[in-house]
DNA sequence: AGTCCGACCCGAACGC
DNA sequence: TGCGTTCGGGTCGGAC
């Protein structure tokens, strides 16, 4: 699943292949992706324009044009990116778009939860700052800013993390590796949380989100990058997915459970559950 | 306002 | 072997 470093793998790599590019013709196969709007008028209205650079807030992939327009991209579960687009039938292909140096960049979603909104000039900053919460990343997500979006919650941490207003781009792999690294019990009322354990979060959010970037994103079954590779942070994991291993700070075996609706792997005894 | 849950998808894993 | 069922995951919208 793209989170945050699966989906900073694929902005840099597309920066690189398509900066300065056109989009000379663009077909969408898939009524879905841009609904409302038909696929037809965003495919035409998407021919011509120059693409500047691309960028990433939170999970989202931000293809800002010349024009000053933005096509705003979020693939959900399972969309990708393929460039240079394989030839041959694809039926999970929703989207193709033919660049002017003669290359072809495909968009790929089986599942088809994947959006592309096209955006005027000027209405980046509303739709993004209505959804989603600080760059963990970045020097603005200091602990005081982490802990007041965390105040006054009663939900638990794990939930509150995959809140993307309380902190943008991490999911439910992420997540579960940040709390382990903090000892935090991914249950723990994300409001009571200490000063100290959320000044560990923070550290720890960053610390496998930059990880993760540094590996190219996590390869479950399904992500590969444009170039068709797949990631190297699953090999990096510590709980996510590991359910009867033994911790590897104290051997007991990793336990999964279900918080916030979601699959959720931890250590009973370095993540203590208080109550 | 914050929280919870179903809906949206469909391939993979599972059960018989 | 083959078929039917369940599951998962990010976000949104409706219900509480």
């Amino acid at each position: 699943m793209p989170e945050l470093p699966e989906v900073e793998t694929i902005r840099s790599q597309l920066a690189l292949k398509l900066r300065s590019r056109r989009f000379d013709h663009v077909e969408i196969h898939d009524g879905r992706l841009t609904r409302p709007e038909p696929p037809e008028v965003v495919a035409a209205e998407l021919a011509g324009e120059v693409v500047r650079d691309v960028r990433r807030r939170g999970k989202y992939l931000i293809f800002a044009f010349e024009s000053g327009r933005h096509l705003l991209v979020h693939l959900r579960m399972t969309g990708s990116f393929q460039h240079p687009a394989a030839v041959g039938p694809d039926p999970h292909r929703r989207a193709v778009v033919n660049l002017d140096d003669g290359s072809d960049v495909a968009f790929r979603d089986v599942r088809r939860f994947g959006t592309w909104l096209l955006l005027e000039p000027g209405e980046l900053d509303a739709y993004l700052s209505a959804r989603i919460g600080d760059e963990p990343l970045e020097g603005a997500f200091t602990t005081a800013v982490f802990a007041r979006a965390l105040a006054g919650r009663s939900a638990p941490i794990k939930g509150a993390l995959l809140d993307q207003r309380a902190v943008a781009g991490v999911g439910n792999i992420y997540a579960d590796e940040a709390l382990w690294r903090a000892r935090i019990h991914p249950q723990r009322p994300a409001g009571e949380l200490a000063r100290q354990e959320v000044a560990a979060l923070r550290k720890t959010v960053r610390q496998v989100l930059g990880l993760g970037i540094a590996r190219q994103g996590a390869t479950l079954s399904t992500f590969r990058d444009p170039n068709g590779r797949k990631g190297r942070m699953q090999k990096a994991f510590k709980v996510y997915g590991l359910e009867g291993e033994p911790c590897e700070r104290c051997a007991t075996p990793i336990v999964k459970t279900r918080v916030a609706g979601r699959g959720t792997w931890f250590c009973p005894t370095c993540q203590p559950d208080p109550r």
